[in-house]
DNA sequence: CGGAGGTTTGAGAGGCGTCAACCTCCGTGG
DNA sequence: CCACGGAGGTTGACGCCTCTCAAACCTCCG
């Protein structure tokens, strides 16, 4: 549990510190964050809060007068076509800020839901306006922090336009195995997804049972198991080619995946 | 050519005064902008500069020290595979802010290039960094501007995840003529693009043969005509249902497209 | 023990891709 | 003035990937 003494050392002394918002940016750029910043934004946490598995955080439309940022446990983004049917357009791991750009535009043009239980830590509108004022290092970082949800973004787009579906679930795999790896949350090709197969599916753009053939077959070809909602990268490099995966859009600055 | 008193003379009138920035937010809260705050964006446009159609603006990668603004034409955001077909991410039409995003970043995660010609002004990253530091509204304004992009980069993930051809190809007209419209250069449902049909196909995440047919059954479905460039929309209603385009995502304060 | 949700597998249909041919348009150069 | 070439548009034939519908099975849990 603690065989790797850099990266898991240097996160838990960061998250002891920070006890809420000590992964925010971590693996990217958070380094380059004064104490103080780091400091600042911690102290502007109000609340934290936990919700159960499968509940609803935000509807679409609503006005909105705080953000979460994410401590534990998996959080989805999502939009519903006219007969129901979901697409999720983002899934978010601990440290991420899942709704900071609800601060500047004053709504969501989504729905936002937990996948299995969460907690996570509120920011009030007003308090961040403030940091807006009188500190404006600290607001780029929070700007930065948007934009690599854009960069994501940009990236499933790619995925929905141009991979078939065995390349979709890879590179879906790949990005949270990268993700999770930055904030200390995967060794070792293995962690833990809260995801049934039909989510993925939401994800991917494709059907439940056409999930299920696509793991077999990545599972056959010795790429990656998803079972019980752990997945375990049996060769990644094979991921990674089978995903057209590069990890530049994540903008991470201590990239083991760096596979130009 | 002026039989549109109000949208037209406020564009034209914004425009004189304000010639390389009088589109930004328009339709979207530009004139909750101060005129200083206006003012002081335009000043801060260094140069104009003029780039012919199908011309690479900036490669993927490459530090940045510069964001652009496009006055005039079209310009395109895209994404290459590993066999070199492209996936378009963003479509940008004038008055938008192409990669405010690389100020923060420093680096874009993608490439950038022209449609037809263009005319862009280039904002120095110094230049944005005094923004930042004194006028904190105005940042939270260009904050905004980078966060519409991110919300149609959403509404792509939905397009190419649940939607068929007809539907993807529906959304993207739905979209920009509602983007040209909010900054006064599209009107009864006309307006210029200059695609090809293979370029339509990088967008939606289809081949070009396939948009060749799609194009014609919207035509006889009496939906569109798309001919030499020309956009022109017969039954937007239906259109809009065909598509499952709701312009909330659009963040406008003008829209004639609420069609929830 | 029974039910619900998730997983797995099969059979058949359809949407979209691939390959190929031919067309028009238009700029270039002989 | 006409020949030529290239890019984009149009259409057809065929195949594959993914969807749809259906059923069986499995596991968890009340």
């Amino acid at each position: 549990m603690r065989d790797d003494p850099t990266q898991s050392d240097q996160t838990d002394g960061e998250v002891a510190r920070y006890p809420q918002t000590g992964r925010f940016l971590m693996g990217r750029g958070r380094t380059r964050m004064t104490p103080e910043e780091r400091r600042v934004l911690e102290d502007t946490a109000m609340a934290v809060k936990d919700y159960p598995a499968r509940h609803h955080l935000v509807r679409r439309g609503e006005p909105v007068d705080s953000s979460m940022m994410l401590i534990e446990g998996y959080v989805t983004r999502y939009m519903d076509d006219r007969e129901g049917y979901r697409q999720l357009v983002s899934v978010h791991v601990p440290g991420d800020f899942v709704d900071l750009h609800g601060f500047p535009t004053g709504r969501l043009d989504h729905d936002i839901g937990t996948l299995g239980p969460v907690k996570v830590a509120l920011f009030d509108h007003q308090a961040l306006v403030g940091i807006t004022e009188r500190h404006p290092t600290l607001t780029r970082f929070l700007w930065f922090a948007t934009l690599i949800d854009a960069a994501m973004h940009r990236e499933w787009i790619f995925r929905l336009g141009r991979l078939g579906a065995e390349g979709r679930l890879a590179h879906l795999f790949c990005e949270l195995y990268a993700r999770l790896e930055m904030v200390g949350l995967a060794q070792d090709g293995q962690f833990d997804l809260p995801l049934t197969q039909p989510d993925l599916a939401e994800a991917c753009g494709l059907t439940g049972v056409h999930v299920n053939r696509t793991l077999r077959t990545l599972r056959e070809r010795g790429l990656l198991t998803f079972k019980n909602g752990r997945v375990e990268i049996l060769d990644h490099r094979g991921l990674c080619t089978t995903a057209e995966f590069n990890s530049d859009y994540l903008y991470s600055d201590c990239g083991v995946w760096k596979t130009s």
